[in-house]
RNA sequence: GUCCCCAUCGUCUAGCGGUCUAGGACAUCGCCCUUUCACGGCGAAAACACGGGUUCGAGUCCCGUUGGGGACGCCA
């Protein structure tokens, strides 16, 4: 048998990150099984649903490198095959119409929830006769679910779960304006598309039941159900745009790698032993639902942050510096030049070890795309002493000297310059530095000088000593 | 209110009756490395919610309590 998953979204907001993990669940399983992963959208609440939200889900989904299989399938296009199944039940005798008011139906929650009883439709137009039906009054469908007995799931992640059958109403199939509600379309579209393995928030577990109940009266094979944990905010609660359930382009725009955030998603309910770094392939080798745990887990960014760390660390140079360009374009004045990109790159081994973000790479390497002269910290400016000065001119006439501008030629000339004045390294290079990059941390100076050049270095020796003058003046 | 699910360090988790004086990772705090900041290395502190059972033996199984969460729509 062939593992079928899918997604279903429903296009009202973002793809949120609890909605991101579900798709990467559903998609690791289907790519660890060989598999198909599908795409379904659920749009069938027009009023709510929105074609920004389609493209932003899309987006997300494409960002965070999960792929689905063939054409993403939109619900609102099947009403009518949803209408027939509805008709088919109604004419085996499997549903009928009611003809409650939102009033009276109303009414009956009130009161069962008053005198403590389970808030149900009570199925009164269940075996009425057709004759007492309301001309004024346009019905609904519902399903006879079954009113002794019990439900049983065997849910990959949840265990069995079983529930009585009198917890359970007679749902609405048909609205009273004819058109389908999710219960019904989920069924008829996960049956049509032949899903055969539902992995979703455990916040549908108890939708299962009803759906389960769908599948028998139509007589189909119900898929096999996974209901995950969901995900909770740092304070234990749901959720909420505050705490981290932002869509996944708000992460990409914070500066995170979609592998890292892969990653992350996928420890979060899930392990292998003690395995913290899974790059993707990886992933589809191990995933499984057994791995899946049971119990909700809370967002943590630093956890985020670290792993991020560390795929920036891992990733080619040049990838980061067209990740960081437009990063960088916000920052200045506008696109860094040729120049600019050359030294991002040469410089990029040192700069992508101290950050976490792109945001943080970013801002770690404005100083090699600014042109001159450099705008100083004040950090910087309190190391540019007199005395300071003084010593950065001794230093540059020393490397002026040099001609075949190396880390190693640079270094020999500073060590050369520290042992002749007896002073500790530290007493050149931060003043050195605040000199070249108008900061006081940056990457390894030799490697800084290395990729600034002979000309560029010593142009910005020049402007320290005049910005230092200015201000020693003030 | 009714039903369902969950419960190991601050956080994510390993643990699938004895190998647990409970392991890893992030975060925190020391030390080392060091031209700054990171990275890296070493080390410390930090948890089986509680109460009953079952068993020779329970973090692991069962029941209850407490505490979280979710579902109860002509929303999805």
């Amino acid at each position: 048998m062939t593992v079928i998953t899918r997604f279903a979204p429903s296009p009202t907001g973002f793809l949120h990150i609890g909605g991101a993990r579900t798709a990467l669940f559903n998609w690791l399983f289907a790519r660890h099984h060989g598999g198909r992963f599908l795409l379904r959208i659920e749009d069938t609440d027009r009023q709510r649903s929105t074609t920004e939200a389609i493209d932003a889900i899309l987006d997300g989904l494409r960002w965070l490198g999960l792929e689905w299989d063939g054409e993403p399938v939109f619900q609102s296009a099947r009403a009518a095959r949803h209408a027939e199944v509805a008709h088919q039940l109604l004419a085996e005798g499997k549903a009928y119409y009611c003809y409650c008011t939102q009033e009276e139906l109303q009414a009956m929650r009130d009161e069962a929830r008053a005198a403590g009883r389970p808030v149900r439709y009570d199925g009164r137009w269940r075996d009425r006769d057709p004759s007492e039906a309301p001309t004024d009054v346009p019905p609904v469908v519902r399903v006879k679910a079954p009113q002794v007995g019990e439900t049983v799931i065997e849910d990959l992640v949840q265990g069995e779960v079983r529930i009585a059958n009198e917890q359970l109403d007679d749902m609405v199939l048909l609205r009273a304006d004819g058109t389908p509600t999710y219960m019904l379309s989920v069924v008829v579209d996960d049956h049509d598309m032949g899903i055969t393995h539902v992995i979703r928030g455990d916040d549908h577990l108890t939708n299962a039941f009803r759906q389960l109940q769908l599948y028998n009266a139509m007589d189909w094979t119900a898929p096999i159900f996974a209901h995950i944990p969901l995900i909770h905010g740092p304070d234990g609660a749901k959720l909420s745009k505050r705490h981290g359930a932002l869509g996944v382009e708000a992460y990409r725009d914070m500066g995170y790698l979609p592998e890292a955030l892969r990653n992350y998603l996928l420890r979060l309910g899930w392990a292998h032993g003690d395995e913290e770094i899974i790059d993707t392939e990886q992933a589809i080798a191990w995933f499984d639902l057994d791995g899946v745990g049971r119990s909700p887990s809370r967002f943590d960014f630093a956890k985020l942050g670290n792993l991020n760390g560390h795929y920036l660390r891992a990733a080619d140079d040049a990838r980061l510096v067209d990740l960081v360009l437009p990063r960088l374009e916000r920052r200045l004045d506008g696109m860094p030049d040729a120049a600019a990109r050359t030294r991002l790159f040469l410089g990029m081994p040192g700069l992508k070890a101290r950050a976490k973000t792109l945001e943080e790479l970013a801002d770690n390497a404005v100083f090699y795309a600014r042109s001159r002269p450099l705008p100083m910290s004040e950090k910087a400016l309190d190391l540019l002493t007199p005395e300071a000065r003084a010593r950065l001119d001794r230093l540059a006439a020393l490397l002026a000297e040099v001609e075949d501008w190396t880390e190693a030629a640079v270094e020999e000339k500073i060590r050369q310059l520290v042992d002749a004045e007896g002073v500790k390294l530290g007493q050149v290079a931060q003043p050195l530095r605040a000199a070249l990059t108008g900061s006081t941390t940056s990457p390894g100076l030799f490697e800084v000088m290395a990729v600034l050049g002979r000309d560029e270095t010593l142009a910005r020796l020049g402007d320290a000593r005049r910005v230092g003058e200015a201000r020693t003046v003030n």
